[in-house]
Parts: structure tokens; C-alpha cells; sequence
DNA sequence: TTGATTTTGCAACTCATAGTTGCAAAGATA
DNA sequence: TATCTTTGCAACTATGAGTTGCAAAATCAA
């Protein structure tokens, strides 16, 4: 039974102020409870979805106490965020210079449509498109995803550009929403695969529209 | 106290079996307790999204007791499903013959924008969007919508064809998801309005990939 | 007007889950 | 070994989903 919440016998407390704890002693905290909780909860959210996610379940999932979840994450919604800061932090669209337009999107399609078929993209996808889930994380999505995506489509515009690929009327950004709406449209509302036979359709649309 | 639940006393009841109820006697069901009930839920499925919709708050919003709404429908599920599919059902594209390609693909995608801007609009595609909500309902969406926005769309390829506006290989289908995508992705991940000069951006590059 | 029939509101329940609290035991450092 | 922090555990409160029994209201038919 250490430390009474005041102490209140004999001996003044040395510091009556709060302190802040000391991060090198005592037990660390385990880095695997975090790992396996963030885990757990990425893979409720891409299952049965934000609406039904219960911190219960995760926790009898994650083989941890319900507790020990809530001393890191206050609520909820503090846990669905930090699981999605994460996979956001983590992000990164490969590029890959491929010498032509063409191969270029191609590239890139599939590169978002391989994420949006982990459990990570699915999330994500469904917590952008939920506002209600967070309003401060769908707005770091929002952010992160143009960020991440938007200098590799840069950088493929310009070097089309320099080849004479890409007419100048022609918005890149409107471009590349084309292209990853497609595949939301393709993937979410159509459920079905982005085959590699349908993208290059999508491509070639694109590539003459924007040539 | 009328009708004890089994008349224990005398005179054996007529009909031992569960009679169903004839709808041409009684206090007739309230139509305006339904639509209210139904309106205000799609209002919270627009606003909070799914996540966080309550029985209770639309039931107080309605001005209805909560057991009339769990009367109607068994869940909370149902219900929103209930919502969903008067929208689907309501939902009918506007199409109109411009006399030329550009013009169509203008209407149909500021028609859709439209949709889109409406609360049912933004309840039904979160709820596509989201499995979780209803599987049966978001497929019972994704049915109607291809339904819905399939006639027109076909419509308009032919007389596009017609006209020699349209190349034979290009998938009618990817073009209409190109389209709509774009839109998916301007109005729910950008959070932007698709101004007329954004759409015509897009209708621009969807032209000359076409024709 | 009365009786039969159905819907509605109301209040009181059960149950599951979000979130909290106090304490003892488990690890870690010095 | 002493100190410190994290963890598990059990018990708690609060809220909202879904249920139930009953009285009042509304409708039609005799």
C-alpha cells in the first residue's frame, strides 16, 4: 500500500505540486500492449466498423486488461484515432519512375488499390468517408493523404511534362482524383477487385484525356 | 383492462391460434409518426453519421415515444435500413438530352452533385460506404444505384454513339465510375464543393479520353 | 352511443458496454 | 533491497438498446 494520497501522518510531502512521473524508473510501459491494442482495433475498424467497435472486445482480443487500455486512450474515439494516426504515419505511396505516363498511373493504381485492400486502407477509407468518427482525425487524414499522395503525383506530372505527355490546360490534382476515385467507386461501392485488365481501361481514358 | 392475456375465467376463446391482426379496424397507424421518425433519422445518419445515432435522441426529435419507433422496426438497424431504403426508393436520377456529349456528362454529373449535397445523400454514402451499418442495405444500394444511374448513363452512350462521339472501346461503365468517383473523392475527401469550373476540369479529360 | 380493435404514450424493467476507481502484484532501476 | 511505475482485477456508475404491461386515444361498425 504505498503512497496514501497524502500521506497525511508525520513529514511534510517535498513537493506538494504535482509532479510529473519520472519516465526511467519503474516498470516501462509495454510496448507490445500498444502494438497488440492498435492491431486489434485497426482490424475491428476494417471488419465490423466503427459503429460496432467495442473497446471490450479489443481488449479480450489484444489479451489485455480493459484498464490498461483506457490508461493510455481516455475514450474511444482517442483509441480509433491513435490506431489510424498510425497506419497514417506509417503511409507511404511507392513511387517508381517507370519512363512512361502510362506505367507511371498504372503504377500508382495499383499501389492505392493494394493498400486499400489491407485492413489498414479499409479503415482508413471508412473513417475519412465517416466524419462522425473523429472530426479531428478525419482531418489529419484528409491532410496526410494529400500530402503523401500528392508529391509522387507531382514529381509523375512533372517528368510527363518533360517528356510532352501532359497538355498544360490539364489539373494534375483532378487528374489523380479521377484515378483514386475510380478505385473507390470500383472497391467500395461496386465491391469488386480493381483487376489489373479494368485499371488499364481507367489509364487509358486518362492518358487520352490528358495527352 | 380489457382482453386479459387468456380470458382464464369462461367461455373457451373462438380462435386458439394466433390470429393476425385485420388493419381495416382500429386506430389506424399513424403515417406522420412514421415519416417524421424516418426523416429525422436520416437527418442523424447525414449529421452524426451511423456511429452515433441514438433511438432515444431521434425519438425525442420526432416527437414519438421510443417504443413507437421499436414497434415499426426491431432494431436500430432496421431502422436506419428503413431510412436508407426510402431514400433508394425516392431516388431517381434526373437525364436530359443536351444534344451533345459535354453537355450530358455537365448534367448528369451536377445532378449527382446534387444528390450528394442533400442529407439522404450524405446518409446513403456513408452507409455504402460502411458494410457495418446494414450488409444487406449497402447492397441493396449498390444494386439500386448501378440500377438507377445505369439507365441514363446508357442512354446517353448510345445517342453518344449516335453522334460518333464515342469510341468503341471505351467501357461505358468505367467512365460513368470515373465520373462519379471523382465526385466521391472532391465532395468526401477533399471536402470541397464541385464548382461547375472543377466539374467541367473533369468532364474535359473524360471527353477527350472518349471520343 | 356503445363495443371491438388497434395504436400510442408511459413507466418500469433487463442487458451490454463505455468509462472509473482502489488495490495488490509484477517488473524494472539504482 | 527500496523505490517506482505498469498491469490485472474486481467492483463500481452511467447510458443507451431493446422489452413489457397497462391505460388512454382513435377508428370503425352496429
Amino acid at each position: 500500500m504505498p503512497s496514501a494520497k497524502r500521506a497525511a501522518t508525520h513529514r511534510a510531502p517535498r513537493k506538494p505540486v504535482a509532479r510529473s512521473p519520472r519516465r526511467d524508473v519503474g516498470r516501462p510501459r509495454g510496448e507490445p500492449v500498444t502494438e497488440a491494442v492498435l492491431d486489434r482495433t485497426l482490424e475491428e475498424l476494417a471488419s465490423v466498423g466503427p459503429a460496432q467497435l467495442s473497446v471490450e472486445r479489443i481488449a479480450r482480443a489484444a489479451e489485455v486488461n480493459k484498464t490498461s487500455i483506457y490508461r493510455r486512450w481516455p475514450t474511444r474515439e482517442a483509441l480509433v484515432a491513435a490506431a489510424l494516426e498510425r497506419v497514417l504515419t506509417h503511409l507511404s505511396l511507392a513511387q517508381k519512375d517507370t519512363g512512361s505516363l502510362r506505367g507511371d498511373l498504372l503504377f500508382l493504381g495499383e499501389s492505392v488499390a493494394g493498400f486499400l485492400d489491407q485492413p489498414a486502407g479499409q479503415a482508413l477509407m471508412r473513417a475519412v468517408f465517416m466524419e462522425a468518427v473523429a472530426p479531428s482525425i478525419a482531418a489529419l487524414a484528409r491532410r496526410q493523404l494529400e500530402e503523401r499522395a500528392g508529391s509522387p503525383a507531382v514529381a509523375m506530372v512533372l517528368r510527363a511534362r518533360a517528356r510532352g505527355e501532359w497538355r498544360d490546360d490539364a489539373d494534375p490534382k483532378v487528374v489523380l482524383s479521377m484515378l483514386v476515385g475510380a478505385l473507390l467507386h470500383r472497391v467500395a461501392l461496386e465491391r469488386q477487385r480493381p483487376t489489373r485488365a479494368w485499371l488499364g481501361g481507367v489509364v487509358a481514358v486518362l492518358l487520352r484525356g490528358v495527352t
